[in-house]
Formats: structure tokens, sequence, C-alpha cells
DNA sequence: TGACAAAGCGGACTGTAGTCCGTTACGGTG
DNA sequence: CACCGTAACGGACTACAGTCCGCTTTGTCA
């Protein structure tokens, strides 16, 4: 199911959402960051959301359009932080270094946001195929690789965009993670690599790839 | 839950399988086989699935763990044949051809079996989360990769090659293909494109990338 | 060939996701 | 301020995933 609104964003919201609709949405996020927090996001049952939100079932349904939906509107605000360092930041996330530099940096704060939310981030990408691929904040994510890509290749990277975001879904990332023991450093690393050799066609560089 | 046995690797089991055991398993994955192929595999249950094998709802889960590990075992044959391809078939598949010919063609067959089974591979690599990369089957293609790239680079591919099979997860593919109109050929094309600037550090190739 | 571990079976059972629709609250209008 | 159309609410309801455990089948060993 489609969602309604554009989760947590007022600026698309507070045109029409009603009062006591908004006063539910708080209540939800609240009671569902805070539930994602103590527990393992997948133990956390929808009915305990709504009752800790004081809430119906249904509300939270009408809302979120399913589990994946909520987590991705508790993830959203994080993500957006991220967005708003590249648009208005320092460099070299933010406006100011060359692409390579750029794509490097949003790639590792990507990453770094991926680990740290590991078990959310899962149940955000996974209980719904796909889920990742369908928001805003993807879009935005790949139009901002697009255009380093651009600047970098000086040509269309057509699909390139897709291919160097892949690696940070979450499923893969939680199994590097959590079953080959890889550090968040070393997925770094090989990104740093990968963007490397995908834009500067030098010799390759040495001792900056994982284990 | 773990599996209990490499799913149809008689192999691995015609030691101590015993015979009803063997025919349950095979009534199962005909069934499933049949269901997924006649519906969409998400609409299936196993409810359905094991009243036309003739068996008990248990005995699935006992064999299969869960309903991403049915899937897998559907899908098993149809990866292993890749493999086959790839240890005994003709180049640029198969040895003889120089790696960077052979790990094109090989992410291309990928490819191809993933956009020719996408129902089915969501379901298997989505319903319990990082399910792909706990097979045998994705250590094989890692490894796989992982020579390839080795002896491309003439240094250790570290995690290159996760990076480089992370663009084949089925969500990612369902994605392009049916939400964004990327056909298979674009799909390789793009993964050709990398492959070249991974490995040959030459000029950077025209034409090759998708739209 | 009979008996006995133990591997395997199957379907009743439990809990949760997600839906549905009668009821309630909001806010715009006269 | 009272009315009304409509958006939103909420919890009963359905159906499915996955578990559990008493029963059955198998293969082995004497």
């Amino acid at each position: 199911m489609a969602l309604r609104f554009t989760p947590t964003d007022p600026a698309a919201t507070a045109v029409t959402e009603r009062a006591d609709a908004a006063r539910n949405r708080r209540r939800v996020l609240e009671a569902a960051e805070r539930l994602f927090a103590e527990r393992c996001p997948t133990e956390v049952t929808l009915d305990e959301v709504a009752r800790v939100a004081g809430v119906g079932k249904g509300t939270i349904y009408r809302r979120f359009g399913d589990r994946a939906g909520l987590a991705l509107a508790v993830l959203d605000a994080r993500e957006r932080e991220i967005q708003e360092q590249v648009l208005r930041g320092p460099p070299p996330l933010g406006p100011g270094a060359p692409p390579d530099a750029r794509l490097r940096a949003f790639l590792g704060a990507l990453a770094g946001m991926v680990v740290a939310n590991l078990r959310l981030m899962v149940v955000a990408e996974n209980a719904t195929a796909g889920a990742r691929y369908r928001t805003q904040v993807y879009a935005g994510q790949r139009l901002h690789v697009a255009v380093l890509l651009r600047e970098g290749l000086g040509a269309d990277p057509g699909l390139l965009p897709d291919l160097v975001l892949a690696p940070l879904a979450a499923d893969l990332v939680g199994h590097l993670v959590e079953e080959r023991g890889v550090r968040a450093e070393d997925l770094t690393g090989a990104l740093d690599a990968l963007v490397d050799r995908v834009l500067a066609c030098g010799p390759p560089p040495s001792g900056t790839m994982g284990p």
C-alpha cells in the first residue's frame, strides 16, 4: 500500500493534516522510536506500538502503510540529516570539494548510518520487498550520486548510481557486519576503492581495500 | 532456523536421508515449483503447498526452515546449472577466457537468471532477511568473482566481490525492471561498464552503459 | 523376523500482520 | 454557535506463518 503522506515531512502535510492526525502521528513515532530502541525491532509487535502510543492499530496502518513504512518513518529524520549536510554542510560532504571526494564522503556517511541503525534498517528495507528503492530518500541519494558521477566521468552514468548504492542494502551490510566480522571502516575502505576505480582511471591504489 | 540439509543436493543427503523423507522432499519441491509458476509466489500459502504435496505443514518447515528456504530450494537447481557452466562449460562463462570476459559473462548469466525468476527470487531473498548471503550458492558466486578479480587486479580484492554482486539483489533488480522500465540488457550493460572500470583502467569505454 | 531407537511426520494450536467498516472528531460554512 | 460533509479512528475480525508434540515409519541389529 502506498503511503498517504511523506512521513514526518511537515511541509508536505501541514496544509491538510488534521489536528488529531498530527497528534497521533507524533505519538506513534515516539512510541515506535522508543520501543525499537529498547528491543530488536523485529520483536516489537505493532499492537504493542499502538498500545503504547494510545491509538488503535488501524491508525498506524492508515498512516504508515505497514511495518516497513513505520520503520522508514522512524529513520526518516536521520536520513534527512545527511541530506541536509550534503546540501548545505561543509565539504567534503557538502558542496565545494571535488566530486570524487564528495562521493567517498557521501558513501561513507551512508555506510555509517546503515551500520549505526542496522536492525531498524533491515526491518525498513526487508519487511516489504523493495521498500528502500521506492522512497524519496533513495531517489535523493541516487540523484546525488548521479550528479557526482556525471561530473567525475564527464558522461551520463546510466545505472551506475544504483550499482554504487547497492552495497549499502541493509541486509548485505548486516551479513557483512554480523556474520563476517567486517567493520564499518572496512566497508568504507572498499567503497572508496570502488569509487577510485570507477572515477579515476589511473593506476590502482594500494592498501585501501578491506581485509 | 538453519537448514538441516543442503536442499536438493543428493550427495549431501544420500548417506542418511530416509526413504520417506526423500519422497516427501520431492513431492514438496514439485508442488512448490508448480504453484509458484502458476501464481505470484507471495500469494501461495504454505498450507496450500502442503495440501498439494500431500504432506503436513510441519514437514515443509522441518525440511526447508521457512518460506524463504523453500523458495531457495526451488531455485537451487537453476543456480547450480550456472555453477556447472562456470566450472565445466565453454568460455567465456567456463574456463579458458580472460578474467574480465569471464566476469562479464558470469554477471550477465546471473542477471539473466534473476530477471527470469524475479518474483521467486524476491521471495527467496526477502522473506527472511539476508537469506541470500547465507547460502552456499552465494558463497560460490563470491568465491568465483573473488578469484577472477584477483587474477584481473593482481591483488587481493577484499570486499569488492560483495560490492560487485550487490546489484544483483532481487529487490533492486525488481525495482529497476518493474518500476523503472530497465531491461535485462541495460543492467548487463551497466555491469559490464562497472567491470571494465574496475578491472581495466584504460580510457572509459563509450556506449556500453544503460539509459 | 521381531523389537527398539530415533528420525520423521502432520495437523492442531498460538500469535501476529494486516483489513474492514461502523463510529467519532474535526473544521469549514451559514 | 450549530450543522454537515468528510477525514480519521479503533478494535473486532480473518487468514496466514511458524511451532509443538504425540504418533508413525524407517532402518538396524541381534
